[in-house]
DNA sequence: TATTAGCACTCACATATAACGAGTGCTAAT
DNA sequence: ATTAGCACTCGTTATATGTGAGTGCTAATA
C-alpha cells in the first residue's frame, strides 16, 4: 500500500492516465467503472488489483468517489476538472459540426432579436443538452441616436438607439414643464454628444464631462433626463433553449436535480448572474458540479463563452448538462459558437 | 343489476350526489375511491354492495374509471367535468383570501412591466399551483401618441404610445428618402388621426378611411409607414409563475406529466394560444385534461378568465394544476383575479 | 325492484429469501 | 511495486408469500 496521505500531490503520468481514462469510461457509459473490467477494456497491462490501489489512491486524493462501498468509481466535480485541464488543448472542431453551426446561425442574420432564439436553439440541439446566451448588456451597446419624445404633462420618453439597432425606451418624471421645442433641441444635443458612446462611458461622462462644459448651457435638465433614464441599468436577458434533452438523461430525472433544473428555467436570474459573471473571462469558461458557486443549482456543469461586439466582451454563450457531460465535443462547440457569434454581432454594428 | 346500457342519460339525485363526492374525496385524498370506506366515511346509508352497483353504472357512462381490475374508482375528465359544473354557482370566495390578493397586487400598481409579473406570483403562491397570465393583446391596446424618428437614411422608427403606457416600436425600411421636417409633419398628423383608437381599429380605419380623405393629402408615406409598422401584429407575451409548485405534486413527477410540464414552458407559444382562446369568453373557463385540446399536454387542467380594460376583454390570467386540482378554491381566485386585474388596468388607462 | 349479504377472486404493495455478479479491501507471495 | 487469492459487500433480480382493500357476481331479502 501507498504511504502517502490525503496530502495533495501532483499526479504520476500512469495515474493521471488512468483517471482521465476512467472519467471517459464514465462519461461514455455512464456506469461506476470497476477495476477489473476496465482493465480489460482498455488493454492495461496491469492486474485488476493494481489497479484497484491506483483507484484507491485517486479516491484518497479526492479525484473518484464510490456511490457505495463495494462499487465502482465514478469522478467527483474535482475528477472532472483534472480531466478537463488535462483535455485543454487537445479540443477539436471537426468540419462537419462548424458546418452545421455555421448554417444554423446564419440563415437569419437580419433580425438582432431572433440571433438569440437560433442561437440558442442551434447549441441545444447540436450538444444534446441545453443552450443558453446572454444578450449583451445594454450598457456595453453603443448609442446612435437619442430622441425625447412627451408623452404626459409630466412625463418623457427617452428612446436611445444603438449601433446594433437596439431600442432602448426609458420613461421619465418630470417635475418642470418643457416646451416640444426644447425637447428637439435636447434630443439634438444628447445625440451630438452622446453618439459613438456606450451607455456605460455615458454614465461616467455625463456627470464628469458635460455638466462642467460651458456649451451644455441651459441643458442642465436635458442632462437630468438622460441621466434619471439611463442611469437605472438596463437589464439583458437570458435565453435557454433545449432543457427537454437534460430529462431525457436518466439521472436527471430525480428529485433534487429536477429542483435545480427548475430553478434554473423559472429564476432566470440565477442564470443571469452567472452568465454575466462569464463577460470578463478570456476564452472558455467551465464549470463543474459545485463549482456553479449557487445552492440551487446541483450536478450540473456549464461551459461557456463570452462574445464579443468590435473588441468589447459584452455577451455570453453556453450550454448546460449535467456534469457527466460530453466536454469534448461541447467544449469546442461553445468555443466555436461564441466567435461565431462575435463576428455576427460585430458585423451587424457597423 | 341496472340494466341501462352505456347510452347517455341524465344522473338521478343520488347518482349526482355519490358522483361529486367522490370527486371531491379524490382530489382530497389522490386515492382511488373506493366502496367500503367511501361509504363509512361519508356515512351514506347504503351498504357498500350498492355503493359498488352505483358507481359500476358511473364507470359505464364514463364518469370513473378503474387504474386497475379490483382497485378504488378515480375521476374521468368528464366525472371531474361533472363535478366542476355541478359546482359552478356555488363557489365561494373566503374573505381572507380576497384581501390576500388585494395586498398582493395594490403595492406595485403603478409600472405596468411589473404588473404581469405580480399577478402570477400570487396566483401562483395563493393557489399552490402555477399561475399564468397572458399581457393584453397590443391590438386591443388605444394608441395616444405616435411618433416617426430617423434612425437611419432608409429606416424610420415608429414609436407608438398607448394610454395604459405601453411602448411599442418598430422599424420600417424606406424606398424613399425623407426630411426630418416630414416626419416631425407626419408625426402629429398620425397621432391625430390614430389617437383615441385601438391597433385593431387603426389597421382598418387606416385603410378604409384615411386613404380616401383628402385632408391626408401628400401624406401617403405617412400612412405607408405606420401601415407597415403596425400591421405585423404585436404579440402579447405569456408569464408563468410557480412551477415549482407542480412538481412538489407526486403524481407529476412522472415521465409524460414531465414532459407536458417541459413543453408548457419551453413552448410559450403553446400556452399563449391556448389563453388566446380565452380572452373572448365570458367569465371562468375550465379545461380539463383532454379538453386541453394539444397533443402535447397530458394531465393538466386549466382554469382561466379573461381581463378588461374598460368593456374590452384584452387578455387572460389563470392557474394550471393537475386535473386532480382544488377547483373549488381555485375557480373563485382566478374569478376574482380577473376581475381585480380588469379594474387595476382599466383605472391604469385612464 | 332495489338493496344487501356473502363469497371467490384480483391485484398493488410490502416483505422475506436466495442467488448472482461485479466490485471491493486486505494479506501474503512474487 | 505488483499480483494472486480470498472473504466480504452490496445492488440487482427473481421468486415466493402474505396482506388488505378492492372488485364482480349470485342469491337472499325487504
Amino acid at each position: 500500500m501507498k504511504t502517502d496521505t490525503l496530502t495533495e500531490r501532483p499526479l504520476d503520468d500512469r495515474e493521471s492516465a488512468i483517471l482521465n481514462a476512467i472519467v471517459y469510461e464514465y462519461i461514455l457509459t455512464g456506469k461506476a467503472v470497476g477495476s477489473r473490467s476496465f482493465v480489460q477494456k482498455y488493454s492495461f497491462s496491469l492486474s485488476p488489483a493494481t489497479m484497484r490501489n491506483i483507484m484507491f489512491d485517486l479516491e484518497r486524493m479526492d479525484y473518484l468517489m464510490q456511490p457505495h462501498t463495494s462499487s465502482g468509481r465514478i469522478p467527483t466535480d474535482k475528477g472532472y476538472r483534472y480531466y478537463v485541464d488535462s483535455l485543454l488543448d487537445n479540443y477539436h472542431m471537426d468540419y462537419d459540426q462548424e458546418k452545421i453551426i455555421e448554417e444554423k446561425l446564419i440563415q437569419r442574420e437580419m433580425q438582432l432579436e431572433k440571433v438569440f432564439e437560433s442561437v440558442t436553439r442551434m447549441l441545444s440541439s447540436v450538444s444534446n443538452y441545453a443552450g443558453v446566451m446572454l444578450s449583451p448588456n445594454p450598457d456595453f451597446t453603443v448609442v446612435k441616436l437619442i430622441e425625447l419624445i412627451q408623452i404626459e404633462s409630466n412625463e418623457v420618453l427617452l428612446i436611445a438607439v444603438s449601433r446594433t439597432g437596439l431600442i432602448l425606451t426609458r420613461r421619465v418624471n418630470l417635475s418642470v414643464r418643457v416646451t416640444p421645442d426644447e425637447l428637439v433641441d435636447y434630443s439634438s444635443f444628447l445625440t451630438g454628444e452622446l453618439c459613438g458612446y456606450s451607455l456605460q462611458e455615458i454614465k461616467g461622462r455625463i456627470f464628469e464631462n458635460l455638466r462642467l462644459d460651458r456649451t451644455s448651457n441651459n441643458r442642465e435638465l436635458a442632462l437630468d433626463i438622460a441621466q434619471l433614464a439611463l442611469n437605472e441599468s438596463g437589464d439583458s436577458s437570458v435565453n435557454i433553449d433545449g432543457i427537454e434533452n437534460l430529462l431525457k438523461i436518466p439521472e436527471m430525472v430525480e428529485e433534487q436535480r429536477l429542483h435545480s433544473l427548475l430553478n434554473i428555467i423559472e429564476e432566470k436570474n440565477l442564470l443571469k448572474n452567472i452568465l454575466e459573471k462569464q463577460i470578463e473571462k478570456e476564452g472558455i469558461t467551465i464549470l463543474i458540479g459545485e463549482e456553479i458557486d449557487n445552492e440551487k443549482v446541483t450536478g450540473y456543469s456549464l461551459v461557456a463563452s463570452s462574445y464579443r461586439i468590435g473588441n468589447k466582451p459584452v455577451g455570453a454563450v453556453g450550454v448546460i448538462g449535467p456534469t457527466r457531460m460530453d466536454y469534448e465535443k461541447v467544449v469546442p462547440l461553445v468555443d466555436y459558437t461564441g466567435k461565431a457569434v462575435s463576428g455576427l454581432l460585430t458585423r451587424m454594428s457597423r
